[in-house]
DNA sequence: CTGAAAGCGCTTACAG
DNA sequence: CTGAAAGCGCTTACAG
């Protein structure tokens, strides 16, 4: 279909290697052949045949994106700005980006993702917690693979992470710097590393302000659902204020989360921020809709996706270095939820 | 790299013809031979490489899925449930789904999906508006094309779209059944179709239900901006109440808009929907976590994916039918925003 | 520095 | 119903 090597080849009178040579820039062409068949390669508009190349290198030029089904539905608008990145970045490579979803519980090796099994995929980006055995899998398939906002702590592999520590301890901070010190903490279970790093992160500022009975007393935590959710906010919410009527500020593990505790607050007719204040983590598409605006923590998105698509094709391309982590850094933002016209 | 099909072959005790009739079910096999291959195929676990087939068959197996970058930020929630119809849909075709944005002016041939150019996918889904120039270049390269949530009026093109009009009426019905007549409508311009058939849908139904003056009273309407947003839907409503003060409801264009027309009535305290009713269309992520939650049009974003990719699939292997437009029906979902405990 | 040739893993007429 | 052979469009040692 269309022009192939040989046409160019013949046009510019050299041999099909010569062409490939060019192309690739590999091996050494003189300048005047190189020179020569690159313009007949810009006349035609000449694109070499993915799948030749590919069957020739053995090389799928796919990068395979996971990310789990609740994932995708609870916090979509979080996830899908790191595929953006990735698949920005993957344009750098001449890569194109494979999406899957995964369920809750999967069978292995039925229920993974087909391009795996087909070995259609250069390498693998998991972003968001997915089940365990997945990552075990394509570790022991030796397939490349860079975690996103995930760990898994037996294997050793490539992550990029956001700084989800610091993030809370600037929330704390803000916090503190308006004279609050009953600060309590709403979110998921232990189950995600990014819950666990934030509700520590949390904690470690709150010691780091002189605030260490709070933040040990576990009247002011609610962190037992396992999915984080506005429900899961409400009824956080709502416990704590069962136990400890007058807190002053809850931090939130993630926006969707905050929203919950927004419409709670709003249920029993208290207001936001005056009586109490309420914070999120993300800074997703509606944080700065709701009612009143969300102050969060940015998380770079789309950069965490770029990020990992370049580390992934290090990997690919380099082989064995030892496995990375890197660390994104996240920034408060402050709106109407913890400070009166603060957005 | 791995097991390939002359491995099979020999193991079978076959040619390499027939492991490859096997499995593509073309041709006349016996029974017995079709078996005794079958099972070495599944004890090997032997998936063809997808590349050699791809050489061979002129294909690439990929749909290429096209989004506006300013769609995809705006209404993220709404697109990206659409894309993921179309992946599972694809699984059972066995294609690959290849995500590309573009912006909202692009530079033919420089600026489009790189897929495109280099002839990487069989066929295109289109996912809401895009320049009209990429659509007329793809036509013009008779690449097999489904636009979903869009219309280009020159080209006679395969579409799938909601039945926005059906969904207007559905909620001025909602409203006039509440003894409510003094319905406003804001929303973006008319340069996207669904917003032009969403107005002409309240238009329809005002009319009907002898309401006619309101709707042809352009005090009532605000369609002027581009793009919608929230803040679109906070001028918006601002405009309609400085003409028409005792405004009774307001219904807008997407949801997103109608978050800013809740802002804005929040912001001058007036009560929803005791004093002014709100209704919104789409029912995204963020619809039922409003406040108050959102009255709205579900349009079933999966199942539009799924439609359009079968759509095309049968575009691609079927070749020259006439072109069809496929309308998915629309369902009203009431909540708070128009009725007191509605949700 | 450049060309001839083998080969990547399939599919598809074409014989038989 | 089945096999031998050509060919899809590239890349890569290997000669020269």
């Amino acid at each position: 279909m269309g022009i192939t090597i040989k046409d160019i080849a013949k046009i510019a009178g050299v041999s099909t290697s010569t062409v490939s040579l060019v192309i690739s820039g590999k091996g050494y062409v003189s300048e005047t052949t190189r020179e020569k068949v690159q313009v007949v390669i810009d006349e035609y508009n000449y694109k070499p045949s993915r799948s030749a190349q590919q069957l020739v290198s053995q090389c799928s030029g796919n990068i395979g994106f996971i990310i789990s089904d609740i994932h995708l539905s609870r916090s979509e608008a979080f996830y899908t700005r790191i595929l953006l990145g990735a698949e920005l970045e993957a344009r750098n490579y001449n890569m194109y980006i494979l999406l899957s979803t995964v369920g809750d519980k999967i069978d292995i090796p039925a229920g993974i993702p087909r391009f795996i099994n087909s070995q259609d995929v250069d390498g693998l980006i998991i972003a968001g917690s997915v089940p365990v055995a997945l990552v075990e899998y394509v570790h022991k398939l030796r397939i490349p693979t860079v975690l996103i906002d995930f760990k898994v702590s037996q294997t050793n592999m490539d992550a990029v992470l956001m700084d989800n520590r610091d993030g809370a301890q600037q929330i704390v901070k803000h916090l503190v710097d308006l004279n609050i010190s009953k600060i309590g903490f709403v979110g998921g279970s232990y189950y995600h590393p990014s819950i666990k790093e934030r509700f520590e992160g949390y904690q470690t500022a709150m010691v780091l302000h002189g605030l260490g009975a709070i933040a040990q007393n576990s009247d002011y935590h609610y962190l037992i659902e396992y999915e984080t959710s506005p429900e899961c906010g409400q009824r956080g919410l709502l416990k704590i204020l069962e136990k400890i009527p007058d807190v002053e500020a809850v931090i939130c593990v993630n926006d969707t989360t905050a929203t919950g505790c927004l419409q709670y607050v709003e249920s029993i007719n208290k207001k936001v921020p005056e009586e109490i204040k309420i914070a999120g983590f993300d800074n997703v598409n509606f944080s700065a809709i709701t009612h009143p605006p969300l102050t969060t923590v940015n998380v770079p998105k789309v950069q965490m996706g770029v990020e990992a698509l370049k580390l992934l094709m290090d990997r690919i391309n380099n082989g064995q270095q030892v496995h990375q982590t890197r660390l994104i850094p996240v920034e408060l933002i402050v709106r109407g939820s913890t400070v009166k016209n603060g957005s």
